[in-house]
DNA sequence: TATTCGTGAATCACGGACTG
DNA sequence: CAGTCCGTGATTCACGAATA
């Protein structure tokens, strides 16, 4: 069955869904909301079938979510619900047990770190290979399938591609999980702040810090969220690490923690600790923020 | 002096290697 | 193969020290 994109967007748009009241006109509500639910999976399966495909339940699960949060006021409901999924998507992409269930493939937490490594340095340099050949390549060097390697990029790629969908309320979860990992699922989370806003407030924590605690903190930062910083931002923002950072995109390597630990002659305990105790008052300092 | 930091020990999570 | 053992990296806890 063919999936007409263009009358799934119109529907959607048209829905008259976030014009009842879900109180007083509740039933209403509730049939517009399962309409808009299978809309929505039409819409997707339209969008790339053989991708989304498998993902029914996960599509309604997030529509169900985003139709719950939504209000009037976040702008359009389709860019709301791409960004949610898109991060849903991931999410998927980056689940281990997804890895081995749905490619058949047993891959190691170092091949696939190793594979998107590669493909984003690649990326940064541009050496006008093809996407194949360097394919072709990795596997080799690896001494793993180019099957394997292919199946990595592609994911690799859709952790890191700014493709359509991609909005700024999708960037800031992004960020949120390379900082903390998975934050709990509140949708609030969505659409609260910009990214300059938490970047702002990761420097307005970091600024609070004392003196001994920055360059180790100011490291592990970067460290975590290298790869979502866009040069502009490293340089305008005092937690990020030059450090870092020039190793990054020079040689894509990053450092452990322990060797953090080494390099500042601390035990690596105190490191986790103090990046612990840094995110639990960056999680407050935005909590605060978003009250005000 | 109240907070904030640093530390070592204990513990967990996970992958790889070995063994039967 | 499954079962186990081991190494690595990271986290948490309780306590003592440094800092503002």
């Amino acid at each position: 069955m063919q999936y007409d994109k263009k009358k799934y967007e119109r529907q959607i748009k048209e829905s008259r869904l976030f014009e009842l009241d879900r109180e007083t006109q509740y039933t209403a509500f509730k049939r517009e909301a399962y309409k808009m639910v299978e809309y929505l999976y039409c819409y997707l399966l339209a969008v790339n079938k053989q991708k989304y495909e498998e993902y029914g339940c996960e599509i309604t699960k997030i529509a169900t979510l985003c139709i719950n949060n939504f209000r009037r006021d976040k702008g359009d409901f389709l860019h709301y619900f791409n960004a949610a999924w898109k991060l849903e998507y991931q999410h998927i992409m980056g689940n281990q047990t997804h890895i081995e269930r749905f490619h058949g493939l047993k891959v190691t937490e170092e091949e696939k770190r190793a594979v998107s490594k590669y493909i984003r340095l690649a990326t940064n340099i541009d050496a006008g290979i093809s996407d194949e050949t360097l394919y072709l390549k990795l596997a080799a060097a690896m001494e793993i399938p180019v099957e394997k390697v292919r199946k990595l990029a592609q994911m690799a790629i859709v952790q890191i591609s700014s493709d359509t969908y991609v909005n700024e309320a999708g960037e800031i979860r992004i960020i949120w999980d390379q900082l903390a990992g998975n934050i709990s699922a509140e949708a609030s989370i969505y659409e609260k702040e910009t990214i300059k806003e938490i970047l702002f407030a990761i420097n307005q924590v970091f600024q609070g810090l004392q003196q001994r605690q920055k360059p180790i903190i100011s490291d592990m930062i970067t460290i975590k969220l290298c790869d979502q910083l866009s040069e502009t931002q490293s340089s305008q923002y005092s937690f990020v690490s030059k450090e870092i950072m020039d190793a990054w995109t020079t040689t894509g390597v990053l450092p452990t923690q322990r060797e953090i630990a080494k390099k500042y002659g601390r035990d690596e305990a105190s490191i986790s600790r103090s990046v612990k105790d840094f995110l639990n008052k960056l999680r407050k300092e935005v909590r605060l923020d978003g009250i005000k």
